[in-house]
DNA sequence: CCGCATCCCTTTTGATACTG
DNA sequence: CAGTATCAAAAGGGATGCGG
């Protein structure tokens, strides 16, 4: 009886911890497009108007706003050549770089997603 | 040159690919709580109540709604009884069980971040 | 080329009260 | 206990035009 007391008082601990880590996580990166910048940059750096062609739908508002938060959190770094006109490119930070694994994840679960999603449509 | 532009293409497309699959999940578990009630769900069944209790700040309003999306596409399972009065249990289905990596490794992520803020902040 | 400012509409979320 | 209904507030997001 107390033994299982303590299993569930161990479960519900572990449970809220994770809830604010995840918290925390998606004060990061839950933005509506800043996984999907985040993916891109995975690749190579790449210009604003680059990064506003490959991400389809996001318009310039969202792409610099989303941009802006991801270097205050210090994921991206923005580089600004003074060529004329200029042109920006951004790029992952080291930091940056950690999150390669999770956008990866989520890719590929939604790659299965939508196996399944196709599979039982047939 | 045409190599490189090859490995250019390539890049594209993977980039293009990936934004597509996280969009897709992202579809699915971007709600605001929705990876918060997945990740009390990975422990154990649990009632309405005690997720409402569980996961802070959410309002009760949210919380049937994300419930139900989650249910929609086959991630949580709903189960009433008729007991007086009601009660109803809430788990994973084998498909949300998919989903327990993605939510550790976002878990992962989350504590890592809160150490480097904390150390930083010393 | 990059990106901010403004205006304006849509969606999301919260508070509260109410039902089976 | 487990929700739903209603209203109000807030956040999200698009279009356009301007400035460096």
């Amino acid at each position: 009886m107390e033994n299982k007391k303590t299993e569930y008082d161990n479960a519900t601990k572990v449970c809220r911890h994770n809830i604010r880590a995840i918290h925390d996580t998606m004060d990061v990166i839950g933005g509506k497009w800043k996984i999907s910048i985040i993916s891109c940059l995975c690749f190579e750096t790449m210009r604003y108007s680059e990064l506003l062609k490959e991400i389809e739908g996001i318009s310039g508002k969202m792409l610099s706003r989303e941009l802006k938060d991801l270097e205050i959190n210090g994921l991206v770094m923005r580089t600004v050549s003074n060529t004329n006109p200029i042109s920006v490119v951004y790029e992952l930070t080291e930091y940056g770089e950690t999150l390669k694994d999770l956008t990866l994840t989520i890719a590929n679960w939604g790659n299965a997603h939508r196996e399944k999603i196709i599979s039982e449509y047939n």
